[in-house]
DNA sequence: AACTATTTATAAGA
DNA sequence: TTCTTATAAATAGTT
């Protein structure tokens, strides 16, 4: 527009074509200024150079999302609204149902008893005394397996202990080797012979690592406003 | 810019102030669609007069839907991502929480103990032992409160009771009303004196209203794609 | 980035 | 709202 007129149409050379781009995107947004100023209006402009560069105004009266937020309840095109509503209404529901399960906890526990009837406390009081009957077999027929696991490893140890004495008489008896001074108790040396294998499942490792289970989980999080 | 220079500052007069609005938005939409054509740009335009009217503009190379895609593509990270990550943070610890939760509850109630060593199912027992002694004592301690309840109640009744009868055998002595027949068991007639109290508590309502103890609770909740 | 001839936008008035 | 037009502002091409 100045120095002669010209085609609106793309502009071909690439320098030029940039050049252009920054000259009258600095108009716009000096215009876009001015209308903000002189009409007291919101202006949000932004644009995409043909390289992908990103170029935004905004009037200094708002901020970009503020001014998305009112373009959208304007427009009633909800671009985000429905997938943050639910969000949000998720994180509601998953709040409501983990306060309903620290209750049921709670009065599993022993606490929070003050609201329930004669008929909820006898239920609670069944269901807690089948799921520790319940416990008290699980506990019970873990021991049982360990001492059998145990119990079939010393059977394994003594048979190993008993073919190495097999083996040594065996040797004391080849003239290749020569007579052993006396027969030794390699057992009681050993020191496992006498031991009853249930001692070993009493002693197992009192190991408290890991020890999450009732941890009371977590603080509640707070709610997220809509607009902002 | 024309028949005079003018003030870039709010224009008062309201009527002037709208025709300055309507043709400088022309002027920029102009001035944007020549953007567009020459530098092979997109660029969208919305703005708000000061009475609260929308008006924009959007390169025809592209759509409104598609123009804040690529906008969230390039600076929505900035602007909405640290809001929308805390939310999906918070989602994926409630349904942690959650999980932990559920799964307290389910060996509380004697499932899931297979990966519990002898230890923790000793903790476990002994904790819901503890507990139910505490249901059971609160059981009781409500049946009792009833009971004694219900005797104060009699108790009341009874008094009542008496007192009739006193003011009856007083207005039989009455010459004003005369003798009366025979003296009548006017307890086992109302039928109550011979109640023991404790029936009462024994009896009382079978409700199983509002029995939402031990729900379970919902169900489980998608994901949300930070992009879309 | 600066200059400037020229085009374009527009304020005020009709 | 639109047209007119004198004038301010923007900018294409150049340096």
């Amino acid at each position: 527009m100045a120095r002669g007129k010209i085609q609106i149409k793309r502009i071909e050379n690439t320098t030029n074509r940039q050049v252009t781009y920054s000259k009258r995107r600095n108009g716009l947004f000096k215009k876009a200024n001015e209308l903000t100023v002189l009409c007291d209006a919101k202006v949000s402009i932004i644009m995409f150079s043909s390289t992908g560069k990103l170029h935004q105004y905004i009037s200094s009266s708002t901020s970009t999302k503020a001014f998305f937020d009112q373009y959208q309840m304007t427009v009633g095109t909800d671009l985000w609204k429905s997938h943050y509503e639910n969000m949000q209404e998720d994180l509601k529901k998953l709040k409501d149902v983990n306060g309903n399960l620290r209750k049921e906890i709670r009065q599993r526990v022993g606490e929070c008893l003050e609201d329930l009837g004669i008929e909820e406390l006898t239920l609670l009081e069944d269901e807690m005394d089948k799921a520790a009957k319940v416990v008290r077999e699980r506990k019970y027929k873990v021991i049982t397996n360990q001492i059998d696991t145990q119990r079939k490893k010393m059977n394994n140890e003594k048979e190993v202990q008993r073919r190495l004495l097999r083996d040594l008489d065996a040797r004391a008896e080849d003239p290749r080797y020569g007579l052993v001074e006396n027969g030794r108790d390699y057992d009681s040396v050993m020191g496992f012979s006498n031991i009853e294998p249930r001692m070993f499942a009493l002693t197992l490792q009192p190991s408290h690592t890991n020890n999450n289970v009732h941890s009371g989980a977590g603080s509640d999080l707070t709610t997220y406003p809509l607009l902002f």
